[in-house]
DNA sequence: CCGGACGCCTGTCGGC
DNA sequence: TGCCGACAGGCGTCCG
């Protein structure tokens, strides 16, 4: 995992009692008596139940063991992850405190994204996957959303009009609102706690689609980098703001 | 503060 | 068939 697992967790976590679990942006806050696990699983990792007595494979990292038997076991191939100990309160460890908002959540829209955009030459697609603006939006879903909200992802975020943040912010609820429901996006391995993997790459409009046609207007959707990113677009259907 | 680059890590894939 | 480099991704950190 990308820090190491904190020291003498073991000692600290022994016979608290798991008061809660919530999320803020990819993060995951287990809630004990007197402190928090934060954990991330970065872009491979997953947690499953298991009996104790499961042998671990290559990639299991830890075990949180619990009272009956069974324990929360951590894979993480690639280790990208996180998982620490923290008795700072929820919200406000140094990973956590200068988060965005939830996209899903009320209090983010157009207006939201126009402010926070003023004044930055940065590109709107790196713009938009900063956590510090929104969190939740990753790679794939970033050039979705720019494609559903009609607008090209080198554009300067400071240059995108108040009436496409309306439609970019909409866009972007749409689109991991759907993801969600289609139970996430598997390009290759993921699954979800059903065991079951995500259909939302069935869905998608641009990502992946270099060369193809464009579902709309069938131009030939384009792939560029942009802040060491694979961004994919349609030249046609997504205006440019220079 | 801002923006760009980089590193972390491993499985997979394309090219030779 | 085997080897190797490129690539993917979240996000913290470093540097100018």
């Amino acid at each position: 995992m990308r820090l190491p697992v904190t020291e003498g967790l073991e000692v600290k976590v022994t016979g608290e009692v798991i008061g809660g679990l919530r999320r803020r942006g990819k993060y995951l806050l287990l809630e004990l008596q007197d402190g928090v696990i934060l954990l991330h699983l970065g872009m491979s990792g997953s947690l499953r139940i298991l009996p104790v007595s499961t042998p671990p494979g290559v990639h299991d990292h830890l075990d949180l063991i619990l009272e009956d038997g069974q324990c929360l076991r951590m894979r993480d191939p690639r280790r990208f992850g996180l998982f620490l100990w923290t008795e700072y309160p929820p919200d406000q460890h140094p990973l956590l405190r200068s988060l965005g908002p939830e996209p899903l959540d009320e209090g983010f829209d157009g207006d939201y994204l126009f402010g926070r955009s003023r004044g930055r030459r940065l590109a709107i697609k790196p713009f938009i996957m900063d956590a510090k603006v929104v969190v939740g939006v990753g790679n794939i879903y970033a050039s979705e959303s720019l494609f559903l909200a009609g607008i090209r992802p080198d554009c300067p975020a400071g240059s995108v009009s108040k009436q496409d943040y309306d439609q970019l912010a909409s866009a972007i609820r749409t689109v991991l609102s759907d993801s969600i429901s289609a139970g996430g996006t598997s390009l290759r391995d993921f699954v979800g706690e059903d065991g079951h993997p995500g259909y939302f790459a069935r869905q998608l409009r641009v990502y992946g689609r270099i060369g193809q046609s464009c579902l709309v207007c069938e131009t030939l959707i384009q792939q560029v980098r942009i802040g060491q990113r694979s961004s994919f677009f349609c030249p046609k259907c997504q205006k440019r703001h220079d």
